[in-house]
RNA sequence: GGUGAGAUAGUCAAGUGGCCAACGACGGCGGACUGUAAAUCCGCUCCCUACGGGUUCAGAGGUUCGACUCCUCUUCUCACCA
């Protein structure tokens, strides 16, 4: 049982800092029912979950099965500051008011996964603000310029010559200092953490509150190009709010290589289930279009219903595989005649004519199925089913 | 605080008075081929009912027939020195 908990617990992890630490929080748990807590923190400027924030959902749940409750940290204060985790971004503050909504969104969005009896939401500007220009002095005290330099994405922007702000030093000293407020035995987070993660283990030493948190990280989810981390500004994200037939289309254009990165990190099936799809595919028993539309129909049933998966899927046979028009699509009106390029930005298919223009000079518009090559054509009263590219459909009334 | 360098389209990066709506690369979009995969090949990539017009090269002025290119100021960034 103890061996289980512990396999299912590393598994798909990238690095576990002090991992004899959880073994024997683990064995406590299972010797005497001694529960332990595993903190995990998340930026409220981003309420929007993808599924790369549920890699370290779906670990976090597996912890609650296994004696941990969770913090869920909310990191209101930190927020304020902007992680400079990556790329360096200028954060705009949001309000108190903004930061409520954005919980109250991630707690709807989290409990998905998470069972809310074993999980405290907590939001670190409780503890740091009452800190104080002495404790915050205090803070920074515990850790020098040198140090700070040796972490990776400093060090890059400082040789590079982008620009660092003095802040951005302060933020891995308070994402530490949530672990010595909050006491936390274990810490989650993706590798691109780890600076930030060892420095909770540092100020738990520093302000000796008597134990030193261990570190799991995750790995980082690649996006649907496959080469940078899945992320809502970079647009390559699947997000767990998506539409059933969003989601299903998005798991299926992944690339193969891709898949199996998918299949590790985010599906339920046992690595040896895995192993055993990899080598159908391989030996050429299995499709692995059969594959990966088993990954699409988990995820989408996972944050739908078992039954929003398979219609997701039948929608997207009758659409890409029997080329028919997509049973819900956007629907517009407009008066008179109209100009075809007109209409196509009127129905959100182009962003200008000129693209609009465009696109029909290269075979891209279809009406009612049929491709057209007449830019200066005008619709005459009627219902036209217009359509950009392979995905792109609308359907406009001319009155 | 001083000195020097720099700011060009989504990103990187050419251009140092007219040939510039601005080379190239990446990304993105479209087409062919497919499994809406990858790889490959081809085309497009500021806006405008368009063989023409309009707005762009950090911001504001100026010099010039003409400026992304020269001058002044402002803002921001970096390097070295303090």
């Amino acid at each position: 049982m103890l061996e289980e908990a512990l396999r299912e617990i590393k598994r798909g992890s990238a690095e576990i800092i002090d991992s004899d630490r959880i073994e024997k929080l683990l064995k406590a748990y299972f010797d005497e029912g001694k529960r332990y807590s595993v903190k995990a923190g998340f930026d409220p400027t981003a309420p929007d979950l993808h599924l790369g924030h549920t890699v370290l959902l779906q670990k976090l749940a597996i912890f609650q099965k296994y004696g941990a409750t969770i913090q869920f940290l909310i990191g209101d204060f930190t927020a304020q500051i902007g992680d400079p985790t990556g790329k360096s971004a200028t954060r705009k503050t949001l309000s108190a008011v903004q930061i409520g909504e954005n919980a109250k969104s991630y707690r709807e969005q989290v409990f998905k996964i998470l069972d809310p009896a074993k999980t405290e939401v907590v939001f670190n500007s409780e503890w740091i603000n009452p800190l104080g220009a002495s404790g915050m002095l205090t803070l920074t005290t515990t850790f020098n310029v040198a140090r700070m330099l040796e972490r990776d994405d400093f060090d890059k922007r400082y040789k590079s010559g982008t620009s660092i702000s003095i802040s951005e030093f302060i933020y891995p000293l308070l994402q530490g200092y949530d672990s010595v407020h909050l006491k936390s035995d274990i810490e989650i987070g993706g590798t691109d953490q780890k600076f930030n993660l060892l420095m909770g283990r540092h100020l738990q030493r520093a302000y000796e509150i008597g134990k030193e948190q261990s570190v799991l990280m995750m790995p980082i989810l690649e996006g649907l190009d496959g080469v940078q981390k899945m992320s809502k500004s970079l647009n390559n994200y699947i997000g767990v709010a998506d539409e059933p037939n969003d989601m299903f289309g998005k798991v299926l254009s992944v690339s193969d290589e891709l898949m199996w990165r998918y299949y590790e990190l985010l599906s339920t099936k046992t690595l040896s289930e895995i192993e055993a799809l990899k080598n159908g595919v391989a030996d050429g028993t299995l499709h692995p279009k059969k594959v990966k539309e088993d990954l699409a129909l988990e995820i989408t049933a996972r944050f739908h219903s078992f039954e929003a998966a398979q219609s997701a899927r039948d929608e997207f046979d009758k659409v890409h595989s029997n080329n028919q028009i997509p049973t819900e699509i956007d629907a517009y009106s407009c008066n008179g005649d109209v100009w075809i390029a007109k209409a196509l930005v009127d129905c959100n298919l182009t962003p200008s004519t000129s693209q609009a223009r465009r696109d029909i000079k290269q075979g891209a518009v279809k009406i009612n199925q049929e491709k057209i090559d007449d830019e200066q054509l005008q619709l005459a009263t009627g219902e036209y089913i217009l359509q950009v590219g392979k995905r792109k459909f609308a359907k406009l009334k001319v009155n």
